[in-house]
DNA sequence: CTACGAGTTCAAGCCGACTTGAGGTCAAGT
DNA sequence: ACTTGACCTCAAGTCGGCTTGAACTCGTAG
């Protein structure tokens, strides 16, 4: 198998020519040279497109990513990072599991008002909708805060 | 306990009180009347929120929580939809127990490269970056598909 | 009566991850 | 020689979920 241009790559990965483009452009993925314009791609650009994908199932955002990525091909952090990273998923695995069953539950549940019954709102709790942990995912960083003058975390 | 203003709601929730006038006009919640200019909330916007919170939890869109949410109070959906919700939700746990399976043998795995690990492969097939279904969070629903000539999917 | 500060509105900005569109290039087929 | 069409670049747009800023309005304490 020998180099691939950009509609392979996108054709064996499902992954967009744009999309390809853009990761390159970000230092996530690497082209091996050109042919006139076009991108030439090594096959190893296909596991680390499926480590990239994994990293995105996995909630990271692109820079997080890249940072998990040695230019030479895969990842190769240390422990700590990994394991840290592991944590975190782990959290919020408990917190989409407490929400699964509270939504499970209140399928099934007979209470005209889920919140009265306790079932329901152990989920809610155990999904910290109660405490506000609440760090899912994308923005809504909601941290228990003093809430009266916050100040800014980004910009 | 009578009704809060919003600075009251935002200490106790966590929510800045930007968010809860967002989430009043988008209709997610509602004030029960106002001071002069100032809006009154019924304690009763504390379960609510709290709903709204697990919602978020579980990765849904805003517009998706005010669609299981009557306007009296609580979550009280078709089972149909908060089943197919969960089965939802469900297949995010698993993308995510393999992702930290994968980060966490990772850390531990002593092959110099990690997709050279069978584990490791494994793990990330799991998680959905092989055969990319990957939906996970946010944009990136590359969908194996044919590739050339895909079409806008929104607007 | 006046100032203060917490509240209000509205429009605009921001972030991440891409997508889209206009306009350009180039290798290969006829 | 010319057309085709896949690829290219770059700037701008999109979407969701908020946040921010400017300008304004009140209720209350002094």
């Amino acid at each position: 198998m020998k180099d691939m241009d950009i509609a392979e790559v996108s054709r064996r990965t499902g992954v967009p020519a744009s999309t390809l483009r853009y990761y390159e452009e970000k230092g996530l993925i690497a082209s091996i040279g050109r042919r006139g314009l076009r991108r030439l791609f090594d096959p190893a650009v296909l596991e680390r497109l499926a480590l990239i994908a994994l990293g995105r199932a996995g909630g990271f955002a692109l820079d997080e990513i890249s940072s998990m990525l040695t230019p030479d091909g895969l990842t190769k952090m240390d422990r700590r990072r990994l394991d840290a990273k592991a944590d975190e998923l782990d959290r919020s695995i408990q917190r989409l599991t407490a929400t699964r069953e509270a939504l499970r539950h209140a399928a099934r549940c007979p209470a005209a008002r889920p919140m009265e019954c306790p079932t329901f709102r152990r989920a809610v709790r155990l999904a910290g909708a109660g405490r506000f942990e609440v760090t899912p995912i994308g923005p809504f960083k909601a941290e228990a805060v003093p809430a009266t003058r916050r100040k800014r975390k980004t910009g």
